[in-house]
DNA sequence: CACTAAGTTTGAACGGCGTTCTGATTTAGG
DNA sequence: CCTAAATCAGAACGCCGTTCAAACTTAGTG
């Protein structure tokens, strides 16, 4: 619109911008409106014509977070050959542990403690991402699904186990799909958050000190038990010499 | 020692407890020092004669959590015959999950952020109880290795992977386990861990009405994965009608 | 143009926090 | 008994999120 709102745009631009940056440099501590304001030459009230409440920021920061993981992991993904489905699954999760390692502070705001006394509204923070990142799980859970079948319906789950939006969402991209896949892409996401998480935290770096093989192992082992060859997983730019 | 020893150690332990109180009750944002004074009728700086700053105080609970975590998880586990692999890594995963559902501010002291602004020391705030916690793992991955090797040891590891202080440690108590065996452990670490910190983290619960259903599955893909017979896996209190 | 209504900003204020410091009080040991 | 150490209260400092009244700036209307 106006000039006004163009101002206004630019300010709540650059309030998020110091934010992230405070957050990255200095930890969940350093968030402050008051820092924020300080580094701008604002007083700190002047931040609530912006955002209602300091967990609204939060939020905000959040949503853009998490969507910028997702926008990463999905052009990681989509630079592998949509036939080679153990390829795309290495692909992605690299992708979301090398961006935990590059963003701690964003990794630690999205799946955990975000910052001293942070209460996520009723939803979750920043569902569309999450839901994004669960549809794209979903996918390589299906795209696996002809080859895990046999191996992962040991356990049996019903659409009622998953929540409605989900269920109805996946069922609508993916009319085929038995709920086993879906709880396998679940299950695909813990896997990848676990050594991940245990790594950000620090849990890992006491024990061995190449994460790096450790996680890459694991996807190898994922990739294994659901029946597709390790062979599959060709380092991006390798040729396919056999299949 | 005498009377004034006996009044310190009374006290050092009500702080504590008023401490995992207010953890428990009001989450990591209610664990304050001048709240824990106002409710035992103290100040708050007067608490600074019992703990050298707040910090310290916090690694204190971490490592008394993190050291009735793995209390816990070892009792179940033991609650197992030694013979029966599958069921054990059942009994330890189950115990960890149920500990972090019923203790989920015991989960986040440990491995998340702890609460506003607490920077652990150096090597961690519970060396001891992590090491028991790999330690642990170790045992079942070394009970599991004979049956998992075939699988599991594509990766090359070396001892030089992981920390010296472990290294040796499990060198003294598993001679001839080899180092693949070692990240096999810390892998089975991580797998448990990703779901239920997605869980405990409120992840999960916006995406499956029934997380234990899908962690109970990845309990028994990570048996089967193993080479371990998922039959293994008997629940508690099964009389062993096949092996 | 003037004028009003909305949006923006400030600065003080409130109550909370961890931490430090000064004194007072209690207690243990020589 | 008396001295030195331990324990405690209370004020103080600087930080925080949030609120509020008052000043200031801008946009839109008559």
């Amino acid at each position: 619109m106006g000039r006004r709102a163009r101002l206004r745009a630019q300010t709540t631009a650059e309030i998020k911008a110091i934010a992230l940056k405070h957050l990255s440099e200095g930890g969940p501590d350093a968030l402050s409106l008051r820092a924020i304001g300080r580094e701008m030459g604002m007083s700190g009230s002047a931040i609530y014509s912006y955002f209602e409440t300091r967990d609204a920021l939060i939020t905000t920061l959040i949503n853009d977070i998490y969507t910028s993981l997702l926008d990463q992991v999905e052009t990681a993904r989509d630079a592998v050959a949509p036939d080679d489905i153990a390829g795309r699954i290495l692909a992605w999760g690299q992708a979301v542990r090398l961006w935990a390692l590059a963003n701690p502070e964003g990794f630690r705001l999205i799946y955990g403690d975000p910052v001293a006394g942070y209460h996520a509204p009723a939803g979750g923070p920043a569902p569309e991402a999450a839901k994004r990142a669960c549809l794209g799980l979903t996918e390589l859970a299906a795209a696996a699904w002809p080859y895990a079948k046999a191996t992962q319906a040991s356990t049996d789950h019903q659409w009622s186990d998953f929540s409605p939006g989900l269920a109805d969402t996946i069922r609508e991209h993916f009319p085929d799909l038995p709920p086993a896949a879906v709880a396998l892409a679940l299950r695909m996401w813990g896997r990848m958050h676990g050594l991940i998480s245990l790594e950000v935290y620090g849990h890992l770096g006491t024990q061995t000190g190449d994460p790096a093989k450790l996680y890459h192992a694991e996807l190898l082992d994922l990739i294994r038990s659901l029946g597709l060859g390790v062979e599959h997983a060709r380092q991006p730019g390798m040729p396919r010499t056999s299949t």
